[in-house]
DNA sequence: TTGAAAGCGCTAACAT
DNA sequence: ATGTTAGCGCTTTCAA
């Protein structure tokens, strides 16, 4: 089969324009342009008729000329460390979902983590274009200068799930705080006290969050935080081996831990998957809850105990608030922090480990 | 905290155009565009001093008036039924990777199954502003009108994973049937000859080529197609209550079966969960192998069989495809399919049902 | 209420 | 090899 051959050499339709309407109705293209705003400086009955006639011809404005008019591009930059991840995925998807009904484009870049020259030219290449951006900071780069500057200049910022105070935008995050606290009370309240936490590193606002609420927990149950049961893992779990030390390290204790919260979707994975290999019967050699948000979680065997974060959610919030940010609909005077709840789904990772009350020594 | 007052009023600083670098070069701001787009009709010297100039100035092109000069906006259309699974995910990853080296940008739309409305209105929306589009088609639907204009007007177009003949476009796929084949021969070959099929439709391309391969598997082996153990679920898994009555009704068979293949990701995910709802032991009761792309495949107790479909470098092949062909650069008289193998995993899903040879009636 | 005209930033004839 | 000019489609003064 062969192709036709206009197709070789874009010979694509000629779309209809502005002028074409005012062409058929016999009016001026300002005219039709003012009428296509639903500005008020126009007749009723020109209005209607020059709608009508979009419609019959199948007008469709150009964004690109309009963009360049009024020097917007309606289309919004996302960064986001990584695509490949069930809770990335799930705040695109929100993302997508306002974006789209409110018709912005949505321009994705992937940071792969704290590779800050990408990250540079990912910004290089998509600027001059967007007229927002949503980012979930990269990793523990402390060079926020470029994202600073951005900010000054005037462009929309929001940040989401990793953020960070140093620039003032707006946030929506989880309440990271919370659900560490809440994960590791379930576990202590099921009768462990040997509770490790595997973790990226302090200096990304999430992971602290979720560090300082598995210290409250351990805190409040007058258990000693152990700081040998704390791993960090700066690669995120995208390097096994990594975690791999890190279990090997915390099963080599004197005393290893019973329990471990984990705390990102990719080290939750990493980790399920090494115990396995490693051969550790969960919850019976080792319990496990971690932040997650995969769908699978329920479905594996002993089910996964998770922190799940309303993924979805935060994409449609932070998004319906950059764009609010920039129509400059709302007046934001003050930063604002939306804080969402995450929810906790105990399940078979995670077994009382001794009916009736806690130890004596918890009360 | 306040915000500084010019953030409420869009004060974006204005950009260095091509004119600022002619001015500041005291040359032609054609000179420049000549020099920057690396014309040959243009002395080396000033291309260098140019180029020099661009970058203490920061110059940075504006897309949209080169889209608007030139009738491009140097960004694709990717429809997808839905980026909620990982298969699509990772087909998304891997047109990302390389439309983004190559200056383009991606505009995401989900078709959400069949939902006809809502992908004309995508259309709309979207399609004045594209170059190309990747497209894996929604479901069932019959209307292709709307896409075959659009190719028909020249509009380059990829089609990809779901895919039609009825349209000329260009192809790109996974070996659908040598996976389901494959597949299907695995369980034979493990001793299982009461084999079920759950898939969504016979009317969408991968399915139908699914189907041929399950049923080729067992012709070969001479075992005789049931039809009542082939299931459609038209709702592709979206709505559990389908799969569930499925699944009921497969095992109210006066001779239910002994091994399932699931023909998508979202079908395998479901039927897992509803198999460990009913309390159905996998492999004793029922083997499992279906077609998915989950990460957790390993990681589940049993693990789980898949059919691993190329997602990334499917991604990869069709937006490199799409590309080609928006630049011309490739003269291509001929449609071309390419078509990619997916990778079988055996796991504990599936298990030899005896030691030994498969039963005599088969040899 | 409408039209004429200018211009957003860039490119491509056409001229020199 | 370089400059001049026009125009992509749209919006928005400014005049009428």
């Amino acid at each position: 089969m062969s192709i036709p051959e206009k197709g070789s050499r874009q010979f694509r339709e000629k779309s209809v324009t502005i002028k074409d309407i005012a062409q058929y109705l016999g009016i001026s293209a300002s005219s039709v342009s003012r009428a296509l705003s639903d500005s008020f400086e126009i007749a009723q009955g020109t209005k209607v008729r020059v709608l009508e006639a979009a419609g019959y011809l199948g007008y469709k404005p150009n964004t690109l000329a309009q963009g360049l008019k009024n020097g917007k591009s309606r289309s919004v930059g996302v960064i986001i460390p990584t695509i490949d991840n069930p809770f990335f995925c799930q705040v695109i998807n929100g993302i997508d979902s306002v974006t789209n009904s409110r018709g912005y484009h949505l321009i994705i870049a992937q940071s792969h983590g704290f590779d800050e020259l990408e990250v540079l030219n990912l910004k290089q290449l998509t600027f001059p274009a967007i007229d927002g951006l949503l980012i979930s900071i990269a990793a523990e780069s402390d060079d926020l200068s470029y994202l600073k500057e951005l900010h000054d200049k005037g462009l929309p910022i929001v940040c989401f799930d990793r953020v960070t105070d140093r620039i003032g935008t707006h946030q929506v995050v989880a309440d990271n705080y919370y659900g560490a606290y809440e994960a590791t009370m379930c576990l202590i309240k099921a009768g462990y006290t040997k509770i490790a936490h595997i973790t990226t590193s302090k200096n990304v606002s999430n992971m602290a969050e979720r560090l300082q609420g598995y210290e409250s927990a351990l805190n409040e149950s007058h258990i000693e935080i152990n700081t040998s049961y704390i791993k960090y893992c700066k690669r995120e779990g995208k390097d096994p081996e990594e975690v791999k030390h890190a279990l090997k390290e915390l099963f080599a204790e004197s005393v290893p831990p019973e329990a471990i919260l984990t705390a990102s979707d990719t080290i939750t994975t990493v980790v399920l998957r090494l115990l396995h290999h490693l051969q550790y019967a969960i919850p019976q050699d080792i319990a496990l809850i971690g932040f997650s948000n995969t769908e699978m979680a329920d479905v594996l065997a002993p089910s996964l105990s998770t922190i799940y974060q309303p993924g979805f959610e935060m994409g449609e919030k932070a998004a319906e608030l950059l764009i609010d940010l920039i129509k400059g609909k709302a007046v934001f005077r003050e930063i604002s922090k939306m804080v969402l709840r995450p929810q906790i789904f105990v399940r078979d990772s995670v077994q009382r480990k001794q009916s009736g009350n806690p130890p004596a020594d918890m009360r």
